[in-house]
DNA sequence: GCCAACGTTGGC
DNA sequence: GCCAACGTTGGC
């Protein structure tokens, strides 16, 4: 099962506005590494929401609810969006600072290529992403 | 607001 | 196909 980190900007669309909506269409990556990710995400994967800009801090998490499809807010190019659902806010959101501290994430692409939107996790660093927020297990449905 | 890192573009 | 110039992103 992959595990991913997004990354959005706080003014674009909130994390709280998210927890509003329950699931949400990740549109408007326009980069092409990150669009291959996407691509990548399969039904049930667990992802990281991250906020950039003033938080710098990951917020809780969200599983794929619904696989890569044409990104209808493209308005040329091939671009891809998934279905996102929202799953879990963290007690306590997980700082950039605490993610470049941690040993845990040496090797994480949030610290070694900043300006990607969308990455690849390894399960330890999720799960450590988790420990961090101190997210409750999610209820398996 | 600045600057470093990265991706993209375009000339050769 | 290479590389310099430029634009964008994101941390500080």
């Amino acid at each position: 099962m992959g595990c991913w980190l997004v990354k959005e900007e706080p003014t674009k669309y909130s994390f709280a506005c998210f927890l509003a909506d329950g699931r949400t269409e990740w549109t408007g990556v326009r980069n092409y590494q990150a669009r291959n990710h996407l691509r990548a995400m399969r039904l049930g994967d667990e992802v990281v929401f991250y906020h950039s800009g003033k938080l710098k801090a990951a917020l809780g998490t969200a599983v794929v609810a619904g696989e890569a499809f044409a990104d209808p807010t493209a308005e040329d190019g091939d671009w891809s969006c998934v279905v996102l659902e929202a799953a879990a806010a963290f007690a306590e959101p997980v700082p950039l600072s605490s993610v470049r501290k941690d040993p845990a994430f040496a090797e994480c692409v949030l610290v070694k290529n900043s300006r990607l939107s969308v990455m690849p996790l390894t399960a330890a660093e999720y799960r450590r992403f988790c420990q961090l927020g101190r997210a409750r297990k999610r209820a398996k449905a």
